[in-house]
RNA sequence: UGACCAAUGGUGUAACGGCAGCACCACAGAUUUUGGUUCUGUUAGUCUAGGUUCGAAUCCUAGUUGGUCAACCA
């Protein structure tokens, strides 16, 4: 019994500093006590792991506090939003397990926020800027200098207001005059410097086509958005933080539900990049097959890796919010992972480098089915039959002639159990030309079968076999991690993230496997037993099943080799 | 350089003026027909200097370090 009369199992989960500000809104009632938040994304790219973070934090915040979550797409800039990245998005956040409580898009509030920018035009708040992109930036000046106003900026309403709807109209070409809100040109904060609402953009739109020639600037879309939706705690990364005044002015002066914005830090992982820019140019210079390749931090990356929708969760509830810049160890989405699939996963016998052994004293022609355990962590995953022969597939790795003293495994003279089968001793081995092992020849103990229970010898080692009678071949890509650094955006001077690529991120082997497999579905997740997790891959054929590595075992002997 | 934000073991993250805790990593041991899992343990931390206070990771001041902003991107 501990002092404040709780138990430790009872002791409340600390807070994180934006759950304690929502629960300090529900107890002063503010918006009602009503919690709206929502997930945000540009249409311009595939989600990564770094918006997992934020798709688990808003949807997760919904379901806490009982309120609701919208999915938003941000879609104001029609030259690089496209409607295979809308699909993807909604793929990718229901695959982690989130509803959305109502999909909107930015772009269904066109015409309310042309009505605003309007309206403030008439109260002489903002003003049509003809001024060159060039000439506008050089008027921003740097932001420990004052800025220098704009030639247009106190031209009459009705100019700005007939200019708008010419903008409006299609009659002047793009880059040739904006909209700028008036505020403040000696603002320390360049967003307030007269941030431009509205740029002519003759692009076609996903959405609303060619309706529309003039689009809003995400500053003047984005707080509106949150308005209109009623969001109470509007959610994004630091980098917006310098916008924060801008949002709130905007909501101020329009007069309408002021949604808080609040700031976290996003998500950064080692010896990943997160930017979608960097990812897009991996696409595009083919370092990687595409969004989906497994080795992309994308969620579709992760989702054919074989990275379950649970363990990613975990992982995001893991790391935290908070606002400091931070670096999370791929080691901790690994472990979370393995966490996972050790419960859920089926175990299989896989041998990724063969090499054949033979059971000198077992009965020539002989075969038996012996029993094996599906998952040992899961009794309703059930028990299966494989087959014991003479001839059997062994690991390469699990033979060594002079094996150093603490090697558990087969070398000459030793004994080792066979999983599921019977316990044998290495008498000879047979090599080559070249001095390779080509058949390792054993003797087994028929009175060692597994599960007899007629004998308590105890070996040290226990190694996995397929039959050579009764295998199967299959495709298996070895995945490691897609760059060599442990922060490949932080290059030194003359490099690029692209300097830092692992050129062995990817090695292909053809594998020995059990013959049948419980399931044969695509992204079916199994434990190769003493390797790792492995899923099967969409590449998948019937002649030919393609496995991805998802992440190996934890492997203490690899760490005491070395 | 101006404004804003941040700073707790190797990596993350707690503490709400009162015993610096948790997870990952690393290491050691126990168990094990997966060198897996599980269990036990160990190493290791409050950026610096002042101040307030009986008492400071926490509050104040200054500094240091890191980040963000100066797109007609979001």
């Amino acid at each position: 019994m501990s002092i404040n009369n709780s138990s430790p199992a009872e002791e409340k989960k600390s807070l994180n500093f934006i759950e304690e500000i929502i629960e300090n809104d529900i107890i002063n009632n503010k918006n009602d006590g009503r919690v709206h938040t929502r997930f945000p994304p540009e249409p311009n790219g595939y989600l990564h792991i770094g918006h997992a973070k934020s798709i688990c934090l808003n949807f997760g915040l919904a379901q806490k506090y009982n309120g609701k979550c919208n999915l938003r797409f941000d879609d104001t800039n029609p030259t690089k939003e496209e409607v295979e990245y809308v699909d993807s998005i909604k793929e990718d956040v229901q695959w982690l397990g989130f509803q959305w409580d109502d999909e909107f898009y930015a772009s269904d509030y066109f015409q309310q926020l042309y009505d605003w920018a309007i309206q403030l035009i008439n109260r002489n708040l903002a003003y049509i800027d003809e001024q060159t992109q060039e000439d506008i930036s050089k008027g921003r000046t740097a932001p420990n200098k004052p800025g220098i106003e704009s030639p247009y900026r106190n031209r009459p309403m009705e100019e700005s207001l007939k200019l708008f709807q010419e903008m409006k109209e299609g009659k002047h070409p793009d880059g040739s005059m904006v909209l700028r809100a008036k505020i403040d040109m000696n603002s320390p904060n360049m967003h307030m410097r007269d941030p431009i609402l509205y740029r002519i953009l003759h692009a076609e739109h996903h959405r609303t086509g060619n309706e529309w020639c003039i689009y809003p600037m995400y500053d003047f879309a984005h707080g509106q958005s949150d308005s209109i939706e009623g969001i109470t705690h509007s959610i994004c990364t630091l980098e917006f933080e310098v916008h924060r005044p801008l949002y709130d002015w905007l909501c101020k002066t329009l007069e309408i539900h002021h949604p808080q914005q609040i700031e976290f830090a996003r998500l950064n992982l080692s010896y990943t990049v997160m930017s979608k820019r960097k990812l897009l140019q991996l696409v595009q210079e083919n370092h990687v097959w595409g969004w989906d390749d497994p080795r992309m931090p994308t969620i579709s990356g992760i989702r054919r890796r074989g990275y379950s929708p649970e363990s990613i969760r975990v992982f995001a509830d893991t790391i935290g919010v908070a606002k400091r810049d931070n670096i999370i160890d791929l080691s901790l989405l690994e472990h979370c992972v393995r966490e996972d699939l050790n419960k859920k996963a089926l175990r299989t016998m896989a041998i990724l480098d063969p090499v054949k052994l033979i059971i000198n004293n077992y009965p020539e022609g002989e075969t038996e089915e012996l029993e094996a355990v599906n998952n040992p962590e899961d009794e309703n995953a059930g028990k299966r039959k494989i087959k014991f022969s003479k001839e059997i597939w062994i690991e390469r790795d699990d033979f060594m002639e002079n094996p150093p003293k603490k090697y558990f495994r087969l070398s000459p003279g030793n004994e080792v159990r066979l999983k599921y089968a019977y316990i044998i001793k290495c008498e000879s081995v047979v090599k080559d030309k070249n001095g390779n092992i080509t058949e390792i020849h054993c003797t087994y103990d028929p009175d060692t079968k597994s599960g007899s229970g007629t004998q308590q010898r105890r070996v040290k080692g226990t190694i996995h076999w397929v039959s050579a009678e009764d295998y199967r071949k299959a495709e298996v890509r070895l995945f490691d991690r897609l760059f060599t650094e442990y922060d490949p955006d932080n290059a030194e001077e003359g490099k690029t993230f692209l300097d830092y690529i692992n050129p062995d991120s990817l090695k292909t082997v053809e594998a020995i496997i059990e013959p049948k497999l419980i399931s044969e579905e695509v992204m079916q997740s199994y434990q190769f037993e003493r390797l790792g997790y492995f899923s099967i891959d969409k590449d998948s054929t019937d002649e030919k099943l393609v496995f991805n590595r998802t992440v190996s075992l934890r492997d203490s002997w690899k760490r005491i080799n070395k």
